[in-house]
DNA sequence: GAACAATACATCGGCTACGATGTATCGCGC
DNA sequence: GCGCGATACATCGTAGCCGATGTATTGTTC
């Protein structure tokens, strides 16, 4: 399966499992997590509703419109809810190390309700972080920001360092929380 | 054209701007600036130095290969070079909001060789990220960290937050050495 | 009362992504 | 002398992306 779509498949998982909505609804719910980034086209939802739909991982009850067409309203299967669970806990790599598809994981998490499943995946993405890698590699060394010449292409190595120290100090305090949880 | 096409097109018109190069060894470079995020397939690159090719903004010249199958070298043409600061100068909304592509387009922002025209991509970056936006909402209030209980959902707007602040004071810095270049 | 925006869903078609697979050469280790 | 990995390029087929377009209803603005 395409990458963008598992992305989006996740995304309408996770928010059917919080509540059943219909697909103009979910769609604005999408368009606000990622959609400042990169926007949704309503021709890539609906064949994704249609999908998860053909794989019985959801169903829809269709209910008059307010004020307009009459709205599906979609709920999650019992199936859809396990695969929404294995879905989060064994992402692809690619949904790890790309940082759109890392906040989409983030943003439903909390739906593995177990604690030590969450740290694992905070721990791929906490491994991704500390290797040491860059954009710009002199054969094989790679190249801090200082090394760098060009302007441009030092930014992206000194946003790159900001975020990711940002990002590995969070993740040290939240492993350790949910580490507490996980003895209790 | 779809985004993604756009995006390593770009990839490949800025490195053949710097030196002629052969398909494998561009593979290789773009493996090292945005490979560790997310992987370019060989089946995706060929096909995209085929359509630049076609549409004349790149040609090839057949060398033997040092050890293997022969090496087709790759050179921009004037219309390459052109269509470079063009798309360097004009990039989509999604290059400008989706971290992934605007780190390529700062790769080779240098090639844009007026300090103002560069300017005004990175203006564009700075008003995106000044613009109040949020990944959850209450209504149509974006919500800030401390409001959101979810853990995770607070790490996303945490790391969102620390990001942005790194970049908005290397945009501000650069902008500044941008400005005093361009009344030179 | 006519256009227009918002709500709500859907299809079509051209293009793109990419895993699988194929072809060919060379060097190295066993 | 045989497999294996690196170099180097290419095609095919499945499936997804998404702009354009269509349909239908209600409320609002000129």
């Amino acid at each position: 399966m395409r990458h963008n779509a598992v992305m989006l498949e996740l995304a309408i998982l996770g928010f059917l499992h919080d509540a059943p909505l219909h697909g103009y609804e979910l769609r604005k719910r999408i368009a606000a997590l990622t959609g400042h980034v990169k926007p949704v086209a309503e021709s890539t939802l609906y064949p994704a509703i249609k999908r998860l739909e053909k794989a019985g991982l959801l169903a829809r009850r269709t209910r008059p419109g307010v004020g307009a067409a009459p709205r599906h309203v979609l709920t999650l299967t019992a199936e859809g809810r396990a695969e929404l669970r294995r879905r989060l806990a064994q992402p692809a790599d690619i949904d790890i190390t790309d940082e759109n598809r890392w906040f989409t994981v983030l943003a439903f998490l909390r739906h593995l309700d177990d604690p030590s499943a969450q740290a694992e995946v905070l721990e791929r993405r906490m491994a991704f972080l500390r290797q040491p890698s860059s954009f710009f590699y002199e054969g094989d060394r790679p190249l801090r920001a200082e090394e760098v010449e060009d302007p441009f292409r030092r930014g992206i190595l000194t946003i790159a360092r900001a975020t990711s120290q940002a990002e590995l100090s969070w993740l040290r305090r939240t492993l350790h929380t949910l580490r507490a949880a996980a003895d209790d």
